[in-house]
DNA sequence: TTTATATATGAATATATGAACATATATAAC
DNA sequence: GTTATATATGTTCATATATTCATATATAAA
């Protein structure tokens, strides 16, 4: 156990690799258009790309996108019906992250 | 209550500014050099700039820009003694959501 | 089977960002 | 005071990234 009382982290240093995918992983959430993107899906699963432009009032091409990157990165699922695809959460940690984000920016305009 | 059980987030969505403000935060940990840095200060707290920058085999004037982001998001402290300036880490939130970050990236390569 | 709609993709462009280099500043050693 | 050491900062350059525009694809409607 180390200073901050965790069992996970300790004194290891993870490899350039691991260093490496992380940074990959959290880049995601450095941008406000798919963080918005996250949001929304988590309020409304199964969502349409139209619907998700529209909400956001950006360019259905821009979300497109950005939901490629979500998808690669395998935060996000979809769903085709027809000529609709509907979009959801694929992560559970997703959750757990904007939490504690969320919680960092409210404490910090304080 | 929403289907991820979580009392926080909900179907709340955060407004413009908070969502810049949340990217601004997530930001930071999507770069190698910072994680590295943040990795190895929580495994030795109090650690100095050419200790890091050895330690990381990477130019000083690099270490010194990433520990000035990091310091300008309130992510490290640090206390002068002499010519030295020895760095710590600033915030129980950059523990959870490291681990949290690990977990994920851990879990994607099985 | 032509037209409309939903979504995806490629290319171009503008902006952001990280590292290197040069240099400044501050303190310690001589 | 001069030199050495630790750290910080300004500038430049290369690269990454997000958005837009044009267009492709696929399905539904007419």
């Amino acid at each position: 156990m180390n200073i901050y009382n965790s069992k996970e982290i300790d004194e290891t240093i993870p490899v350039d690799e691991e260093l490496t995918d992380l940074a990959e992983f959290f880049k995601i959430f450095g941008d406000k258009t798919r963080l918005h993107i996250l949001f929304l899906l988590f309020s409304k699963p199964e969502t349409g790309v139209n619907e998700l432009s529209d909400v956001m009032s950006m360019h259905q091409t821009a979300i497109s996108h950005q939901l490629k990157i979500l998808r690669h990165m395998r935060l996000v699922t979809y769903r085709k019906e027809g000529r609709n695809v509907f979009y959801s959460l694929n992560d559970q940690h997703i959750h757990d992250i904007l939490n504690i984000g969320m919680q960092h920016v409210q404490e910090a305009q304080k």
